[in-house]
DNA sequence: GCCATGATTAGCCGATTGGCTAACTTTTTT
DNA sequence: AAAAAAGTTAGCCAATCGGCTAATCATGGC
């Protein structure tokens, strides 16, 4: 996927990941297949679902043992909550602007 | 789509309708073929997109004669960015409480 | 009335996605 | 040493996605 955003946004258009998300970020770390245990799924289905959301690097894990614990990584959450603001400043400016004019109209008409 | 959420970000998970999003938030309803001269794609294949965009219910269109003309829809938007941002400052939380019981951890072990 | 313009529909194609099972590896536990 | 637990890999499948062309429809201008 070619822009960062792409696969941010792609990772998390998808309920099981998001609620993978959610988990983590309420709970903290843990196990895959505790994270599993939630979703009625198969397990390499489910680690399928991991791996896109490390890819996107919305997560990240280490394994110790025969275990391996994943744990959010925020940072990159920021990215799109930035993109998504900064289209809603500039909609909010431009029904600003219009608002002025339609003022700009009304006040023109009134003599 | 099952939830309102998938269709959003999964709207905004390819470049090409982020861009047309941005141009609408940016310079106000265009006419298809307007939006469409700056993508380099078959016409079809541009309206396929604006089709996901206005089922995700980001965007709107209405037709005046021969002229179909686009427009954003910027209240759905909100949904997307107030579930980033829940996420976000609830794990503000978890890491202001990780700080607070290390500080606790750190007090307890000073005498 | 005819032609150009703007949009739409239908259908094809290869790649990706989200699901599965089966088989395997590695680490603990007993 | 054997069995159980936790992941992992490989490979199959149907559905969806993002691209295309060709053909069609509808409207506006001449």
């Amino acid at each position: 996927m070619a822009n960062q955003l792409d696969s941010f946004f792609s990772a998390l258009s998808d309920p099981t990941r998001r609620a993978v998300v959610e988990r983590l970020v309420a709970s903290g770390p843990q196990a895959v297949s505790d994270l599993h245990s939630a979703h009625d799924m198969a397990l390499p289905t489910f680690l399928k679902h991991l791996k896109v959301l490390e890819a996107a690097g919305l997560v990240r894990s280490e394994k110790a043992g025969r275990v391996r614990t994943v744990h959010i990584e925020a940072a990159p959450m920021a990215e799109a909550e930035d993109w998504l603001s900064r289209q809603r400043r500039l909609w909010e400016g431009r029904l600003d602007r219009l608002d002025a004019l339609v003022r700009e109209m009304e006040k023109g008409s009134r003599q």
